[in-house]
DNA sequence: ACACATCAACCAACCGGTTGATTCAACCAA
DNA sequence: TTGGTTGAATCAACCGGTTGGTTGATGTGT
């Protein structure tokens, strides 16, 4: 048998690293720590040893994606710009996020989707700090005459969300190209990006426009359940 | 012990309806069947009786989800009626899938996010007949100048996504409101509705607004990864 | 010499599914 | 109408495999 190699920060990080990418694409209840040990090529009672178990490495996890994504956005919150192109920065500072770590998007969503089960208080006041920077940046833009006033709750609920959906659903979307043949146009993450900004900001737009807001009309009729 | 009870369609109705609720809260992988026949209040065995076994019935409320969703949107696909009209129907369609269906914005996310595993082949046309829905009015709001050119694909991504993440999200947002103390005004299902309806008509709309497009700042300085 | 990191093997509890027995509603012939 | 049969539905108990975590031994760096 080959000898030990002891590394305990090498380690650490393997089980990190291994644990990011099982816990994104199955689950905290669909990975198993054999699955990760066996992955990052290191004895499972190691993470019991350094990370107090399995919920203690999700724990760990957890918190760095929250406050990387937290302090990426604080910078936001700093720069001193017009409202439209402090929002562009925000979405733009939400991309660099997944891209430093591509399974942020998945693992948030597990997350809140079961009401936030593994969250430990303690890093719950990073989401604060999120909405936070959104909400100086709609109420700058209400303040200078830029944007409408919106609830900036239901605006960041609707942004966060379309933005963690696009890029936690990559794998399904490719599956469904491939086996319906749908005619996807880019699906690129830039395109993507770009296309939010551009949604986002006439969303936002002050002034009426054509055909906007338009009479609410019942819609087609529909039988109740 | 109480006399048995022989009634297999309030079985199979009980089951489902068990399983929707623990499959939304806890996921595939989170939920037994322990749990699951323990909630229906049915022997463990009819699951495998009933419905071949646990991914059986995960699989047969994944279709009635699907087919329900799809069915409902389809009378947006009918109806005749200016674009802007149709998308307003649209979403507000959407909200009635959850208004009788509230746990399939959580199995679907869930679904998506780990790329569809349990997806059987035979009903990904339903997310297909999904798209192709909106893809019409997209088309016809551009054909009648009422919307400006849009990638159809990822304003379907988005739209979808901020609507099934606000829905999923209901738990989640309920804890942060109570365990920091957010003052975030209405997270009424309705009123969430009706802002993303706004956002969605002024972001699809066709004339330039007052700062819009925005010259694009390359933003605060970040450190790169 | 010692404390830390690592290992292979083990353990109790849990899991999805199965099994043989039992109950019961529907059916049928007398 | 009645008694017997039959197949479907249901049950409690069981099973083999899996799971997260533990343990005592071993190796290693200071």
């Amino acid at each position: 048998m080959a000898v030990r190699q002891r590394d305990p920060k090498s380690t650490r990080s393997a089980l990190l690293d291994a644990a990011a990418d099982l816990f994104a694409k199955r689950g905290f209840d669909g990975t198993t720590i054999d699955a990760i040990a066996k992955q990052a090529r290191v004895n499972k009672a190691m993470i019991s040893y350094h990370f107090g178990g399995k919920r203690g490495l999700y724990g760990a996890l957890l918190s760095e994606i929250l406050t990387n994504m937290a302090a990426r956005l604080e910078a936001v919150r700093a720069w001193d710009a017009p409202p439209e192109q402090r929002m562009v920065a925000f979405i733009a500072a939400f991309r660099e996020v997944v891209r430093v770590q591509p399974v942020a998007p998945q693992i948030m969503l597990r997350e809140v989707i079961s009401g936030g089960r593994h969250v430990d208080r303690k890093i719950l006041p990073n989401f604060l700090a999120i909405f936070t920077v959104l909400q100086g940046i709609l109420e700058q833009g209400t303040r200078e005459g830029k944007f409408r006033p919106v609830n900036p709750v239901l605006t960041q609920i609707g942004l966060v969300g379309s933005l963690m959906f696009f890029f936690a659903t990559e794998t399904f979307r490719k599956r469904i190209v491939r086996e319906i043949g749908v005619d996807a146009g880019s699906m690129d993450a830039e395109d993507y990006i770009r296309h939010w900004r551009d949604m986002m900001l006439g969303g936002l737009a002050v002034r009426p426009v054509a055909g906007f807001p338009v009479p609410v009309d019942s819609g087609p009729s529909q039988g109740d359940e």
